[in-house]
DNA sequence: GCCAACGTTGGC
DNA sequence: GCCAACGTTGGC
């Protein structure tokens, strides 16, 4: 099993929107790198972070499942959504998505400032600069290491 | 709102 | 295939 970490604007769409519905398509994903990923490596029961970005306070908020395999992103197909994409066909979608489920929210968020401030996270992707894809995979070292934090 | 760090696009 | 221009992400 897969550890990952998926980021969102708490402002579009958070951790307690997703308690709420318990289970969301994670759409609008338009980065080639983070398609691949969710297309040729993420497995259904697989466990992901759900990272709070752009926001006053950036950390993890809490923990989702993977739940279904990866399927054409809708969104890519409506012409009135923010992330239409004229050059995809039915018969040749360029997007993909998988179903997350909330599993629960962290006991308190790991905010970016802690993570930055470990030791044992230097070589984690968040932290280090430049990074900007909105999925990627956590090893199980850090995984476990993060949740030891909250 | 600023800006660094990318990624994408399109002319050549 | 190069690269300048442009768009986006996301912390601050």
């Amino acid at each position: 099993m897969a550890y990952w970490l998926m980021k969102s604007e708490p402002d579009a769409y958070s951790i307690d929107d997703l308690e709420r519905d318990q289970m969301e398509p994670w759409d609008g994903i338009r980065n080639y790198q983070a398609r691949n990923m969710i297309r040729d490596e993420m497995q259904v029961g697989d466990q992901a972070f759900f990272y709070h970005s752009s926001c006053k306070v950036p950390a993890i908020a809490g923990i989702m499942k993977i739940a279904s395999a990866a399927y054409p992103d809708p969104t890519q197909f409506d012409p009135k959504a923010k992330h239409y994409d004229e050059k995809s066909t039915a018969d040749d979608p360029r997007w993909v998505l998988v179903d997350v489920a909330f599993v629960r929210k962290m006991q308190r968020p790991v905010t970016l400032s802690e993570l930055k401030a470990h030791p044992g996270l230097a070589d984690f992707k968040l932290t280090q600069r430049g990074n900007r894809l909105s999925i990627f995979p956590v090893s199980e070292e850090h995984w476990k290491l993060i949740l030891g934090l909250e």
